[in-house]
DNA sequence: ACGGAAACATACCTCATAGTATGCTTTTGC
DNA sequence: GCAAAAGCATACTATGAGGTATGTTTCCGT
């Protein structure tokens, strides 16, 4: 399940998140994606067996990423407020620093499956959609636990779920990094959407 | 500037949206727009120079349908949180009334302009890119002057903006029109999600 | 050092799709 | 009623991009 991933594996989905960030992932091809590394097409497709396996890697470790981060800063002792301020916090700040791959999940989101589709790439959309549950779940867990305990609002649990994790998502739509990048700016963002988001919730 | 739409137009486009909405509109081809309809390229190309004139299209309608919606709703003698909760719910019953439209626009949000373009794609991007600073302000309005007011927290007004009308915009994403549908249900996401929006901000 | 496998590059194929050129049908203006 | 323009279908072209087959180099184990 947990693919090791080498050195060239990890460069080429850098650049192809990189990529599809700017021109979008349906519109950028491969052959942008291994120039931008100075190589050709023959160095992805040794790696990747198709377009869509390479996206779709794309966004699985967009996934891992902020599932990593923000699954060991849950405290089963502290407040779902608490909790899911800190939660968010480190959400926000994983996002900002590895912006493309968030970019590219996304643009993906919401959207049915490609046209065509092989065998091994509906079993990477399966994994997707696994990681991407699983990850939510962190989140819906902690607050149906506020809800539960009058901590937060009561109101419809998915709908402010989705809500308040594209609030979380918003700077992805905007953030530009900066050439010399504070780790001020990135934390204040981190911590005014945080808030917003909590406040959203309360 | 405001162009007169004919039926046949209004017709296209709403096909278009559709098809964008379902397949992206990167990847859905102009014949599967036209066969939605029933008809074939001709039918397209005969009123649409181009795919990206089209597209362009889809996102103005998008906008106009939001902008023309909410701005009546703004009046002066409020406060400012009235103002707010009203232009936010006014903006999701919107939006969830001409879903196909805005689900286009969330594709293509912080996206950079396409490889080839022509000119008067151009000048569509740019009148696109106009009506959202236009509407864009008049939340920024309304949130600033909370600011000042008191009535809302003092925090970055770019990021709290974006924010906020991402989070209001977050049933574009998972949205599914039932078939026997009631305004009820409508109401009450957007009730909701204002609701939110507004207590993010306080 | 050497055989083999991994890591690429190069050249080529194939096909979907944006766009065009043309012809037919219907409506409209006078 | 008739010419002319609008509305649309059909057939075609052209090109960009995904994918493959094969050659070439680098690396590694023994």
């Amino acid at each position: 399940m947990f693919e090791e991933l080498s050195k060239t594996k990890s460069e080429i989905l850098d650049a192809a998140a990189s990529c599809f960030m700017a021109m979008g992932s349906d519109v950028a091809s491969i052959d942008d994606v291994a120039h931008s590394l100075g190589a050709t097409k023959g160095r992805i497709y040794h790696h990747f067996p198709s377009k869509g396996a390479l996206t779709s890697a794309v966004r699985i470790r967009a996934t891992m990423f902020t599932l990593e981060a923000v699954t060991p800063v849950v405290d089963s002792a502290k407040t779902p407020s608490e909790n899911f301020r800190a939660m968010a916090y480190t959400h926000v700040l994983t996002v900002l620093g590895t912006l493309p791959y968030h970019k590219v999940v996304l643009q993906h989101a919401g959207m049915r499956t490609p046209k065509s589709i092989t065998a091994h790439e509906r079993e990477l959309l399966a994994e997707i959609h696994s990681l991407r549950t699983q990850y939510e779940d962190l989140f819906r867990t902690v607050v149906k636990a506020g809800m539960q305990q009058q901590e937060f609002r009561q109101q419809n649990l998915s709908v402010a779920l989705h809500a308040v994790l594209l609030l979380l998502n918003s700077s992805v739509f905007w953030y530009i990094p900066r050439d010399g990048e504070q780790k001020t700016t990135r934390h204040d963002i981190a911590e005014q959407l945080s808030g917003m988001a909590l406040a959203a919730l309360a």
